[in-house]
DNA sequence: TATGTTTCAAATGAATCCACGTCAGCGGGATTA
DNA sequence: ATCCCGCTGACGTGGATTCATTTGAAACATAAA
């Protein structure tokens, strides 16, 4: 891969962490401030919620363990995780789940640890409560942090069960949207690390900031202008590539979910060519005949629904639930663009 | 040599998780009667 | 009152894996002839 007009890619990389955050540092303090309890963290995808809380996790120097729940998305894979995270080693599958909770809890009792459980909606879509309420009920609790991170929930006491809710008692902590103007500090700080002596304009770069607030698609899309044109990046040349650097985006957040996944989100892509609303009859048919043309085994409806509800938490789609009228139950689908 | 004991790996068994499919009930606005 | 139609929760299944136990035979040790 040829990055000659880059003289360093990472700090246009979403997940690459600069120690120098911006304007998060309240932020900061009430994390820091809250090594002895648990947090929910929440906010809108691409505001640093998964950074500030490595950063400042790591200044408290606390032993903690890190479980992305769109991968770990089960209590038993989420504690295999933990274990292996806390003991350096790798831990086999043919345990009972007590058993798995009782090494965890043995482990947990000897060093004081923050657990961040990432993207938690996953996980409790998937497998319910079972693990926060274990994590809740583990004795010796002065020991153990759980900071949970959430895109989609402001707050979980609806959709965990009410022991679980109070044994937890998480503070909450929000984080706001970037506004045009930070986005654009942020981006500004980073295209001077990344850029060489390639240029580019100011106009560009709010016009970046002013499109979207999600840091993770104006670092892309960066990127993405960068690497296509070897001359000064210019409002207009960046507007061109707009669509280019979101399917780009789209793609990495997608990469770590299935196959079938993508068709998925390719038939919904294919479809709003045609109109703005899809309903999920129509997304299970054009899915369907993108199985057979790339030979893959189509899953059955119920899965796919799941599937579906998965793009919608990443906020790759907007979804709208009819419970009736002319179309029976269903949801109307539309894609999200920057 | 005959007999008892130890050892260790391979074979077998029993249990795990979970992705997935099937089933059936349901919801409530739009349409119709 | 009926239609619409996929959402949704519950449940069963099969496959891939795992740990735990048993098996079996070799290796070794001991004692008797």
């Amino acid at each position: 891969m040829s990055n000659d007009a880059l003289k360093d890619a990472t700090p246009l990389k979403p997940n690459d962490l600069p120690k120098q955050l911006v304007d998060r540092q309240t932020e900061v303090k009430k994390l820091q401030n809250l090594v002895k309890g648990n947090a929910l963290i929440h906010g809108p995808k691409g505001t640093g919620k998964t950074h500030v809380t490595h950063l400042s996790l790591e200044e408290t120097g606390v032993n903690r363990c890190y479980v992305p729940c769109s991968q770990y998305n089960t209590q038993y894979k989420a504690l295999k995780q933990i274990y292996n995270n806390l003991n350096k080693e790798n831990i086999g599958d043919g345990y009972h789940t007590s058993d798995l909770q009782r090494k965890v809890t043995d482990t947990l009792q000897s060093i004081e640890t923050v657990i961040v459980l990432d993207e938690i909606d996953y996980l409790l879509l998937n497998d319910g409560d079972d693990l926060l309420y274990f994590l809740s009920r583990v004795k010796n609790t002065e020991q153990l942090g759980i900071v949970l991170i959430s895109s989609n929930l402001s707050d979980i006491q609806n959709e965990i069960e009410e022991r679980t809710y109070s044994s937890l008692q998480p503070h909450r902590i929000g984080f706001e949207p970037y506004d045009a103007e930070h986005t654009y500090r942020i981006l500004v700080e980073r295209a001077r690390l990344a850029l060489k002596d390639q240029s580019i304009q100011r106009k560009a770069l709010t016009y970046i900031a002013s499109t979207t607030q999600n840091i993770s698609i104006g670092l892309q899309w960066l990127k993405h202008a960068a690497e296509t044109t070897s001359s000064i990046i210019t409002e207009s040349h960046v507007e061109t590539v707009k669509q280019r650097a979101f399917t780009k985006y789209a793609g990495t957040q997608l990469s770590q979910f299935s196959e079938h996944h993508q068709l998925l989100y390719q038939a919904i892509n294919e479809l709003h060519q045609e109109a703005e609303d899809i309903q999920s009859g129509t997304i299970y048919q054009r899915y369907t005949q993108l199985c057979q043309t790339y030979q893959e085994n189509t899953l059955s409806q119920r899965r796919v629904s799941d599937y579906l509800k998965h793009l919608e938490l990443l906020n790759l789609i907007h979804a709208e639930y009819h419970y009736g009228g002319q179309h029976g139950k269903t949801r109307k689908i539309k894609i999200r663009t920057i």
